[in-house]
Order: C-alpha cells, then structure tokens, then sequence
DNA sequence: ATGGCCAATTGATCCATGTCAATGTGGGAA
DNA sequence: TTCCCACATTGACATGGATCAATTGGCCAT
C-alpha cells in the first residue's frame, strides 16, 4: 500500500514521513471495479465520488449537444479523478474506464480528515492537483497553437513520461490501450486524421503505435519535432520549496 | 479587506467564518503593484510569487518556439494567479497584466500557514483552483470541438459569469480590454478571423465587442448559439457539501 | 468455417480558418 | 496641427484537416 502509484507519484514533490504515508494510504481503502463500457460517474451527479486510479486507464470527457465529444483527460494508475465532481455541488463532466480499472473511492470528509491533521499533505494534494493543471495546459496550448502532427506526438510523449513516474513502460515505448478513435477525441482531430498522422510519425522513423502498443524509434527527433519539454510535469525529486 | 473580490469568490463555494476571513485577509497583504509591457513572472523563473488579483486584468499564457503564442487564462479581479509557479520548482507558464495591476503577493509559507490552522480553507482553495481548472476545461472544449463563432462568444458569456460573481459588469455587458490580438491568442485563432466572428456575432444580433465593452443584445440568443451552460462555473451560492 | 462487428486504412473532395496584403481609424506625443 | 502607431477591418487566396465513402483485417460468437 505505501508503495501505491499515488504515493510514489506524491513523492515526486514532497518527501513523505511514515505517517504522512499512513494518512494517504488511509484514502486508499475503499476499492472498487470498474469494466469499459459505463461511467464511474457522469455530468450532472450530485453525489458523485472521487477516485484514486490504482490500475487501468480512464478517461474523463465532456459531451457537446451535436452529439460530439471532447476528452478532457487520460488517467494512468497513480492519477486522481473527480476532484471537481466532489468539490463542485454537480459533477460538470464524465469518466469512463477505457480498461478494466481499480480505483479507490475518496469522499470530501476524508480529504477534510487528511487535511486536518497533516498541512503538508494538503499541499501535495494542491500540488497534484495543480500537475494535472499543468498536464491540461498543454493538451491546451496544443489545440490551440499545435499541428496535428505535433499535438500527436507530443502527446505520446507525455504519456510516456507520465507513465514512467509510476514505474509503468521503459525507454523503448509503454503499452497503450487507447484506440485511434479516443485519441482522436482527446486531440480535437478526427479518426480519420490520427490515422494519417500515426502513419506519417511512422514514416518519419519517429515512434509507432501499432497493437495496444507505443514504440520509440527515434526519441531524440520526437522531442525535437514535437517542441516537448517535460518541466511542465515537474518530475524532477522530492523537494518542496 | 473582507470584502476583497477573492473572498468574495470563496463565499460562493463555502461560508467562510470572521476567524477564516481574517486568515484569509492576512494573505491579502503584501500589495503589489504591475504596469502592461512586462510579464509579472516568466516561464523557468525559480522564485516566482502566486497573486491574488485585486484588480486589472491579466493573462497566463505560454511561449512556442516558432513565436506563437497561447494564452491559457485570462484572469480578473479575485482570482488567484501562480500557483503553479510557486509549488513547482520552475514556472510552466508567464503571467503578463492586461491593464494596470494591483495584486497580493502569495508565498509557499503563507499557504502553509493558512492551511494549518484552517483546513476548511483549504478546502476552499482546493475549490477556487478546480474553478480555474473546470473553466481550462471548458477552454479546451471550446479549441478541441467548437467552431470559431461559438468559441468566441462562448468565452464573452464565459467572463460575463465570472466577472457578475465578483460584482463587475451588469446585465447589459460589461468592460473587457482585451484586443482582439489577444482574444485570437486566447482562443487559438488568427487575429484576422477573430475580427470576422465578432462581426458576424454583431451582424446576426447576438453581441457586440467594441471600444472596450462588451454589449450583449440577444442573450438568451447567444447562450443557445453557443451551448453555453455555466454550471461548470459552480456560481451557486454556498453549500459545502 | 461463417457471419458480424469494430478498429484501421486509404482515396477523393470540401470547407473553415489561416495567411498575405491593403486600408481605415482613433488617440497620444510633440 | 501633424505624425505616429497600435488596433481594427476587409478582400483575395491558400491549406490543414474534416467529411464521405470504401476496403481491409482481426476477433469473437455461433
């Protein structure tokens, strides 16, 4: 349990004490399932919970009235989800699992008990809380500056990235169980497009996204291509200023 | 003091007591003033201060090394600005004033301290920085699936909302002075094409965005245009569930 | 094996928005 | 007044990515 992705994730940014530890793995009992398919919880939830996402992927995502829809994020184990469906009085968009997930259920009393006892844990939270600002920020600057070759790419850099801080994947590539139809959707591009740019990164001798599966040929020219820079994740060791 | 626009935004989501008040006025200090020309904080800055906004307007907004530009937040008075660039070890993103600034300086240690004997405003915090997430959100939505004009006059109803929640503009419109340079980089379009949008949002009745007002003739008109639904915003009075 | 279905792939065409280039306009500095 | 300069406006043209329409391939249920 103290080795959860969460945890080792929140030590990216502070150095937690055992009883630190004790507290955010008290957060991380309530386990529940969830299978591709149907909402962990969905817009308009009043009751919604949160969730610390142990394994799987998920994704939250916000339906528009002509039937289209945009994804908001991709959750990886070691993420937290519905921040915004607990603290708001209704929940203003979706998640759906994209795999089979394992999650625990986190209600506002228990952040409100985190919190009491443990200040510095609050700040590892607002700092989580704020990564995945930052995370969100660039899908942002993305669409809006971006062309979809490089908002495709750096994307999967991202997620290698990101995947990599909860021991997930290796320098070669990661497994990634999104369809070219979900990446579409979390790039404002559509399928038919994704396929042409996945083919043209392939061409380009750049990376490959073939059979549930990313894989890096030629890191360096990717990140060169793509203009990626990770500060914005903020990897880089425990500190707390 | 305790009628500052910041806290009259936290009051939207919980009912903050005299002790939390003076807690949070205490934060409200360190006044700071900021001319436009020069940016209040700049991406890879190490020693960045957080802001809370008393008035003026402001934008966060990050730099592509092909000279291309996205801002990622307007910000205006009550709102809080840099919490990124204090809890993380480098700044992600500048923060440059859209109008003279007056604004107070937030270290690390005020939030500690705040945060310690307050945890139900830390709670609140936690609340005002999903705010600013949910609205990111709605800004990604927008690039990612809505066409230039709902985009447009999506973000015009967008600061409308939030600008009434901290007791500026009316029913009628309200003072906005953004050029349309600025819109375009906010809202991931060229200059040339903003122009064109808010002609055609002025020709079909809905708004108008001239000499630095907003006006709004249709509104009923403009939020059906745009499926504008402002939930996301959370304005409702206080609850803390 | 067969049928059905979903994801991936490819080609042809269209259109929303970008880019380039002028022109107009209002307010500030001297 | 006059110049200046940033902002707003408009027209002509270019293009990245959407849309429409097939085709292919893999996998699961029968």
């Amino acid at each position: 349990m103290l080795d959860s992705p969460f945890a080792r994730k929140l030590k990216a940014f502070v150095t937690l004490s055992d009883s630190d530890l004790n507290v955010v793995s008290t957060l991380d009992k309530r386990k529940r399932h969830f299978a591709p398919g149907r909402d962990m919880f969905h817009a308009g939830q009043t009751d919604a919970s949160a969730f610390i996402l142990a394994t799987g992927w998920a994704c939250g995502y916000i339906l528009l009235t002509d039937g289209t829809r945009q994804i908001t994020a991709i959750k990886v184990p070691g993420d937290f989800l519905g921040l915004r469906s607990i603290l708001f009085r209704t929940s203003d968009h979706n998640v759906e699992p994209i795999t089979p997930v394992e999650a625990s259920e986190v209600r506002i009393n228990d952040l409100f008990g985190a919190f009491a006892g443990t200040p510095r844990l609050a700040i590892a939270f607002l700092w989580a809380a704020s990564r995945d600002e930052a995370i969100l920020v660039e899908h942002l600057v993305g669409l809006g500056r971006r062309s979809a070759a490089q908002r495709v790419g750096h994307f999967l850099l991202e997620l290698a990235a990101r995947l990599k801080l909860v021991g997930l994947g290796d320098k070669t590539g990661y497994d990634c169980p999104m369809s070219q139809y979900l990446l579409a959707d979390t790039l404002g591009l559509s399928a038919v497009h994704v396929n042409r740019v996945l083919r043209e990164l392939r061409e380009a001798g750049y990376a490959t996204f073939q059979l549930g599966r990313v894989t890096f040929q030629d890191l360096p020219g990717l990140f060169a291509f793509c203009d990626f820079n990770a500060n914005y994740l903020d990897h880089d060791g425990p500190l707390l200023k």
